[in-house]
DNA sequence: AAACCAGTTAATCTACGGTTAAGCTTTGGA
DNA sequence: TCCAAAGCTTAACCGTAGATTAACTGGTTT
């Protein structure tokens, strides 16, 4: 397993790659993010390891240009404070999975593995409902008319009531679990269903008054 | 309500103590898993908060001798990993819920609500009666010729019924109780009733004059 | 700076489902 | 076997949860 750190504090850099290496991953680092990003392209890794706040290039900017140029390497962000304003936001620049600083080596290595997982396909990494299949690793929705294109929260929104089909979901749950947003307001849940059924057809996902929404 | 925190992380464990205080929770701590365990079994909590990735013993091992040892406290793991495989594992390791880091402190007070709303009520599985079998999870109704769709109201109705079956359930008593309306004027239960017999049968709730029904 | 995209908000519309009402049927005591 | 009271059935009512549509906003692209 080849993994890329880029990270610019050398002294926390050295030490990750070490303790790293000492689980058996072979470690390429990289100080600032121009290199990073030159390394990225240039070799292949499994995963990269990303410290989002890096003085030279930012990690928005780094992902930006890394999913420009087409790789499709997994990339844990490595953030100070979990700043971000919900998932959604996150997700949307192509990350896996963040993590925020100080972390245990050991929360870093069951992200690691967690993610590595997930692109090996050791995880289950379908679902077939009746009328759609989802691919969770690769975020792909298909219909019997082919692929559609949803927007992340709605693709958010869909997995969160796949995963737990068969009960019913409330309102409130899917805005804070699958969306992460806590100040529960508006109707913004309503009009993403609505959309999903527009994409996916009207009997994908049902409502019961009171209780919430189901799929299945 | 008593709460023992399992967390080795002296910084988070502290704050979350002093949050959980202010919202009137009684918090034991306990930094490591063993001294945790120790106290798990040696007092009485309503609910425990653990760390699942602790450095001395996993979440795994403590939940494992915790249950050995015949506690039924809930507990909510404390987690990194976000993936499905473990939720299952998770839960057949006897866990009530989980939360992953990093989380808003709303969102953990949620879940401790959810538990032990979960934990105050009657236990609730599945229940066989002779012609149908209810679901009480999720809420579901199947019959002989497969699942019925019951509005709120009807659902709400037969599965007090069910709950208190084998005797007579006045008119008043399952107005009130069930559907939680006090002040009790019409005939909503006897409507609620014939709908629910037309979609479960005729024989599922029978009718005593002056006494109620009852469900066998 | 104009156009675009995606999530949210806001305003309006619809229909679900609990309630009410009115007439019908069954029960069981005298 | 009568007949009131209790319960059943049906249809209509209507408030509100949810659906729908369009406009807004902040960020990004051209």
């Amino acid at each position: 397993m080849k993994l890329l750190l880029v990270e610019d504090d050398r002294e926390l850099a050295t030490a990750l790659k070490e303790l790293l290496e000492g689980e058996g991953f072979r470690v390429r680092l990289a100080l600032d993010g121009k290199r990073g990003l030159d390394l990225a392209l240039s070799e292949d890794f499994d995963l990269i390891l990303l410290d989002y706040f890096l003085p030279s290039m930012n990690g928005r900017e780094f992902l930006k240009r890394l999913r420009e140029e087409g790789s499709k390497v997994p990339v844990i962000a490595i953030t100070v404070v979990s700043d971000v304003k919900n998932k959604v936001d996150f997700f949307q620049m192509g990350v896996d999975d963040y993590i925020t600083k100080p972390f245990h080596f050991e929360e870093l290595l069951a992200r690691i593995g967690a993610v590595l997982r997930r692109y090996a396909g050791i995880e289950k990494a379908e679902v077939d409902l009746e009328t759609i299949r989802i691919d969770l690793n690769r975020k792909r929705v298909f219909t019997e008319k082919g692929e559609v294109s949803l927007t992340s929260a709605e693709y958010l929104l869909l997995e969160y009531l796949v995963l737990n089909r068969g009960r019913f979901v409330s309102r409130e749950e899917l805005l804070e679990r699958a969306l992460g947003n806590y100040e529960a307001e508006g109707n913004t849940v309503e009009v993403l269903i609505h959309r999903l059924r527009r994409k996916l057809g009207r009997d994908v996902i049902m409502t019961k008054k009171g209780l919430g929404y189901r799929v299945m």
